[in-house]
DNA sequence: GATATTAGAGAGTCTTATAGTCTTTAATAG
DNA sequence: CTATTAAAGACTATAAGACTCTCTAATATC
């Protein structure tokens, strides 16, 4: 069980975004580069964060990407359920009601680990990096 | 990310051996039909955890698989370590130093989850579910 | 000691998910 | 109209997960 790599070059693109204080987008060619991965793949990633809203994106000479307003409130959470889906870690198929305590420790500590992930903000992440 | 079948079936055969009031070991034959698994794969889990010295396994006839002494001790991490291994969800492969958020929030996150399960024990489990 | 029974080990297969490429289409600035 | 850039879709490649089959080692019972 791992993050996928996609997760990893989103948290790092979305980094890069709010550290750029362009206020020009920055196009995928850019922003690939860094990140040392093809332009396409991680324009298929962003496209992700575009559809859950986080980025915005325009098309055509000097367009690209970038945050939307409101990005300081993006937590890690956001980000990785965008790119991973929201869907439990833990998966037994069946349902042996509320007296299963398997599933009942496996979903409590998930939840700890997604609390966590939604207190870390963007803006968070933005102070200590610059 | 999911966690692996194997995880799933590791825990629920724990649980079973746990639940067994029996003195004798129990085959892996009874166990997988419980699971509705096949027995040679659930054999290969069960090998590791008698690796990782969770339950302890005798050949022959009349052998199989019982918990070895202490075994109410033992958490819902050691059985998903043993299982999944023990690195981190999120690894960059690179190592930008003590300045890096980004590994900082993952690795605290997981660390959340890791301490909640712990927590839950054998034990726990073994009294809540009879 | 022979035989039946059961765990362990290894190689090999099947399936699925991740990671990535290539090509085409749509939007937009100049 | 043309250059530039994002979006979409089909496709391929690689890797990991989920098994299966077969053979070997241990052990109890007779
Ligand atoms: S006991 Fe719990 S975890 Fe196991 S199959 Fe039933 S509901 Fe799922
Ligand atoms: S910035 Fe942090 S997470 Fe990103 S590659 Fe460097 S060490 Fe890894």
């Amino acid at each position: 069980m791992k993050y996928s790599k996609a997760t990893n070059y989103a948290l790092h693109t979305i980094l890069n975004l709010a550290l750029s204080k362009s206020s020009k987008p920055i196009g995928v060619q850019t922003l690939a580069e860094k990140l040392n991965v093809s332009p396409t793949y991680l324009s298929k990633i962003l496209t992700k964060l575009v559809k859950e809203g986080m980025v915005s994106s325009v098309s055509g000479a000097n367009g690209g990407y970038s945050l939307t307003r409101g990005w300081e409130s993006i937590s890690f959470l956001d980000i990785i359920f965008a790119i991973e889906g929201k869907s439990s870690l833990f998966e037994c198929g069946l349902d042996h009601g509320p007296q299963c305590q398997i599933q009942k420790v496996m979903l409590k500590s998930e939840e700890k680990m997604e609390e966590e992930l939604r207190r870390q903000t963007l803006a968070d992440l933005a102070k200590t990096s610059e």
